[in-house]
DNA sequence: ATAGTTGCAAAAGCTTTGCAGTATG
DNA sequence: CATACTGCAAAGCTTTTGCAACTAT
């Protein structure tokens, strides 16, 4: 087990394998989908739409929510961002290219997410697929706990 | 790692610690609330809130949407039920009391669960506490996949 | 030109809340 | 008999959808 950072800033190439799955897959290169591709790469947090989109709306490039929830939906397609569920009210988005699969340790009171990997969870599902009659094409980890130190500041969910 | 099965009625024990949390809250004792109990305990399945409600207003005794979130509320709270976010639509619970504790694996075609062990988890559990500074509390590790057969009449949700 | 996209607002879907009436302790 | 609880409906929030205007190809 060993904590990670993901935090980098691969925009260029993320462009072009976005680029590349629009003309492949028929979709228009609008500027408004570059535009969240970009904002995307240039944060390293976990971020929900509502958040992406308030930021965009200050930022020299306004666009809709229907846009924003339209992109995130491709991008997800495409395996540029992850999508996550790690309660029940919003859906949270990470980039993912250039970044090591990882899991995520989640503070339930203050809401700061720590990253992990851990080899072991690549064997469990290598077993679970072979145990089951199911293809395994994706999991997801999520560890809760309660932070040692004061977190009293609130729960701020964008980390 | 083995699949395992969590069918069982433990309704009569789990009533007593529902009692005994309702008693030692504040809470009342309701005829409400050990319904809903009742309910919980006799299906094996991940349900949603929604689903609960709907079959309780077929049978013998109706409870209202809003007692149906309270009192799934409680129960998590004295974990009698777990919640689970398997998607970002609905939150979704299960029975816990006499099942052992497990992890999930579900089709993204049919919405087919499988429940499943591995003592891997724990030590990554334990793992993660030890290299962090925060105090694990629970998981969820949800494996996603598709029915290597044909699972093709749609979408059912409660499993 | 012509279809895919955007933006806006309305609608949808899950969950929470307010309040008047009810029943538990 | 005081106050927590229930039921109902309304409100709240996130996400989706419909449609006219726009624009990438």
């Amino acid at each position: 087990m060993e904590i990670i950072d993901t935090s980098n800033t691969k925009d260029a190439e993320a462009i072009e394998i976005f680029k590349e799955f629009l003309e492949n897959n028929g979709f228009r290169k609008t500027p408004e989908r570059f535009a969240i591709l970009s904002e995307i790469y240039h944060r390293n947090d976990h971020f929900d739409a509502e958040a992406l989109y308030v930021h965009m709306k200050k930022s020299d490039y306004h666009v809709s929510r229907a846009t924003v929830y339209n992109t995130l939906d491709i991008l997800s397609q495409c395996n540029l961002i992850a999508k996550h569920h790690f309660d029940g009210h919003v859906t949270r988005y990470e980039k993912t290219y250039g970044v090591p699969a990882h899991d995520h340790m989640i503070c339930t009171k203050c809401g700061k997410i720590t990253e992990f990997r851990d080899e072991r969870i690549e064997a469990v599902r290598k077993d679970v697929a072979a145990n089951s009659d199911m293809e395994v094409t994706g999991h997801a980890l999520i560890v809760y706990g309660e932070c040692k130190d004061d977190c009293t500041t609130g729960f701020s969910p964008a980390h």
